[in-house]
DNA sequence: TACAAACCCTGGAGTTACTCTAGGGTCAAT
DNA sequence: ATTGACCCTAGAGTAACTCCAGGGTTTGTA
């Protein structure tokens, strides 16, 4: 089948695919002679892994990680175990410091549910008081800067 | 002010006081006769106040939507009170698509406690049979792919 | 006065996981 | 012969930084 087949059976973006082949996680498939990628079922079969997992929010390292597994079925398992606590551990965390936000958004909001002046805005006028130092609803509790920096976690 | 100090005053890297400088939200400093920024007190106000606002994480774009209002303080604020309420309706959802991920991760997690080999760990196992379209115990109830894609919201 | 340490500068590349575009080739049907 | 649907590559763009190379400046000490 062509990779066009593939993105429908699998549900994934035609451009996804040939990125998960450049990216690795996908081996090269076969070729037409017009050099158009020619898939067989074990290709649904591996790009649903991915997807699986990507689903589960892991990052394409753990993936490929996950794949040596199956490509050495008889390494010890341990480092599956711990790369899953790893990921619940971050999920957890972010859990806790997106409720944190949200609590603290939702106090600024309270600030204000006119349509008045900015100038007269509870909520402009609490953010410009806090970057002077001064008190903010927000960051009432000193529960500030737990979000972890989604780029490096 | 040198960049060090205002650095060391916010808590903020000097890299990332340069690079709000180049995306528009800080105001470009004077220089000193051999190019140093020259801070003044005004903007560390102004710092803070972006540092602030990336703390209840907004995005750049908000934060500059913010500041327009800080430069026009005349104008309705209705903008503002709709701007927080996107923000906590993001959030809120996020949340919500993070239960469903620790769950779904607790439920992988919790086919392998040993340290056996990678063909017979109940993670992998789960993962390599739902690729193939078997039944997975974390996709067990239907709440698959509620995660929002992080790059565009 | 010579030198080192600590600071500052710019421009550009790297990070994640894609998405989109330009510019072009292939294939089946009309 | 041409249309439309499909395929290809290389490269740029996204968010919010972070890091690097390669260089200049300032301050303190020997």
């Amino acid at each position: 089948m062509q990779i066009g087949e593939l993105a429908k059976q699998s549900g994934c973006d035609v451009e996804t695919i040939r990125y998960y082949e450049k990216a690795g996680l996908l081996p090269k498939p076969a070729r037409s002679p017009s050099g158009y990628r020619r898939y067989a079922k074990e290709h649904l079969g591996q790009l649903n892994f991915v997807l699986h997992c990507r689903s589960l929010d892991m990052p394409l390292v753990e993936i490929r990680t996950l794949q040596s597994f199956q490509a050495n079925p008889n390494l010890a398992c341990a480092e599956i175990n711990a790369l899953l606590d790893h990921q619940i551990a971050r999920v957890h965390q972010q859990i806790k410091a997106m409720h944190v936000l949200e609590k603290q958004l939702l106090a600024l909001r309270d600030r204000c549910h006119d349509n008045v002046m900015a100038s007269e805005c509870g909520i402009l006028k609490n953010l410009v008081n806090a970057a002077e130092g001064g008190e903010c609803v927000c960051h009432a509790d000193s529960n500030e800067h737990l979000l972890p920096t989604p780029t490096q976690p």
